[in-house]
RNA sequence: GGAGAAAUGGCAGAGUGGUCGAAUGCGGCAGUCUUGAAAACUGUUGAGGGUCACACCUCCGGGGGUUCGAAUCCCUCUUUCUCCGCCA
């Protein structure tokens, strides 16, 4: 959510740099100026209202304590219709408010300057690339096929346990997903992040405080009957770690990481490029998240994709960095990099992991504050990636160490797995 | 799940209808003293709205109510603690 404040002072080029994302955002800015004026204003009359009303109770009150009854009871009929008048500005002054957040709720981020313009992914800009796209042999397979034909992942199981979606990961299937959380969350604690283990359920509160709610409730499985949502990303929990808090500018910076099971609805996708492990209802991801002093967030920004990319290197994927264009950098961020590793036998890039600064755009929603060093309260810059997304990798990895013989299991993850080989 | 108690500033903890945005202690910050530090002393120290700055308004777990007036009384929700029950 965007200050209003921000928006005043900045209401021409917050315009022209959300024309990066295809939209004209000039009504909806105007508007949201306008309404807090509308704010002020009400709230003036009402704060006046409410001070006349408080001195005349004081004045009650002496009045009382001094036995002048008859003047005291004068006085109570004008407080009574003050009541009135304090109601109705009370009403006036809430739906203002109201719709002033739901106007503000609806505004996205402003992308940073060298953020491309463009509509979909195709106008990505590919910052980088690296590794050698491997050879396979003549009968390789997508990893769907692999899964099979080795036997370590069963969507037919899955969709009888619960759906389509939910795979089941069998005998070395398994071991090499856990062998990953573990190798992805010793990675990102060497590189200073801390490791949490959050919740999976998170409540309403939590849903507004990261942006999930009110608008992409469709996204989220819902449990209704005690009111709790599944969560779609570890940056749920983890982000509302910091919600209604004022640190300290000592705190700064955190840095924190996390492995979660993730779960998404994913309403309305389907077809081949959605197959296998493409795109699931419940997978597994490692996050890594930062709370950064404004004048540092790019700079943590790149420390968080050169670390991803040194993972990727370990790895040994082929795989590449795209800086999104505005139409396709999500709802609350500034500047986003993903990063898509090579999948050889569908011959595709699979994405496999998103590194944001949403600047404050997260920390105003979350009240995310610390004291700068003029004792002033100022927001953080909230930054977040995947460190990374399990199942792509599980299928870039699948795909380009396949052999003849069986699955080579990437050296950095052999001390993780116990094994060499899936053959 | 049942019974009882509680929720106040960064922390601890007073405050049961007006003089309370809230005593006191600790912590933080600034200063005096000191070569420096500690100790001691003095001052200062919550958040949001609003203002050029004041004024003013709101906030004592959340929501609602009683009252001219609520941290204080009532209702309700949430959370915590104690006891009982259940349980990996």
């Amino acid at each position: 959510m965007l200050q209003v404040a921000f928006i005043r002072e900045n209401k021409e080029d917050i315009i022209a740099r959300l024309a990066k994302r295809n939209i004209d955002a000039t009504e909806m800015i105007n508007n949201a100026i306008a309404f807090d004026e509308e704010r002020k204003a009400l709230q003036t009359s009402l704060d006046n209202t409410k001070a006349e009303s408080n001195a005349l109770s004081k004045e009650i009150g002496n009045l009382f304590k001094s036995g002048e009854v008859q003047k005291a009871n004068l006085l109570k009929e004008k407080t009574t219709q003050l009541k009135e008048v304090t109601k109705n500005f009370e009403q006036e002054l809430n739906n203002k408010v109201e719709a002033l957040a739901e106007l503000l709720y609806k505004i996205p981020n402003v992308p940073n300057p060298i953020v491309p313009a463009g509509n979909t992914d195709e106008d990505n800009e590919e910052t980088f690339r690296e590794g050698d796209i491997p050879k396979l042999h003549d009968t390789a397979l997508p990893h769907w096929e692999l899964a099979k034909k080795y036997n370590i992942i069963d969507f037919e199981l899955g969709n009888k346990i619960t759906g389509a979606g939910f795979p089941v990961y069998i005998g070395k299937g398994a071991r090499l997903q856990r062998a990953l959380i573990a190798y992805f969350l010793d990675k990102n604690t060497e590189a200073g992040y801390t490791e949490y283990q959050v919740p999976h359920l998170v409540n309403e509160a939590s849903g507004f405080g990261t942006g999930q709610l009110p608008d992409k409730e469709g996204q989220m499985y819902h449990v209704t009957l005690d009111n709790l949502y599944l969560i779609p990303t570890a940056e749920v929990p983890a982000t509302n770690i910091f919600r209604d808090t004022l640190l300290n500018e000592s705190d700064l910076p955190i840095s924190i990481t996390g492995y979660t099971p993730c779960f998404r609805r994913e309403a309305g996708s389907y077809g081949a490029h959605v197959r296998g492990l493409n795109r699931l209802h419940q997978f597994d991801k490692v996050e890594i998240l930062r709370v950064e002093h404004p004048d540092n967030s790019y700079k943590a920004l790149d420390s968080m994709v050169n670390h991803v990319k040194g993972i990727l290197q370990d790895l040994k994927l082929p795989y590449r960095i795209l800086r999104l264009c505005g139409g396709d950098l999500g709802f609350t961020s500034a500047l986003t990099y993903d990063f898509e590793v090579f999948s050889t036998a569908q011959d595709r890039w699979l994405e496999v992991s998103s590194v944001s600064n949403f600047e404050t755009f997260q920390a105003n929603r979350l009240k995310l504050r610390f004291k700068n060093g003029d004792g002033k309260n100022e927001l953080c810059h909230t930054l977040n990636g995947s460190s990374l997304a399990l199942p792509r990798i599980l299928a870039g990895i699948l795909e380009n160490y396949q052999t003849e013989d069986g699955i080579k299991i990437p050296e950095a993850l052999i001390p993780y797995t116990g094994f060499d080989m899936i053959p």
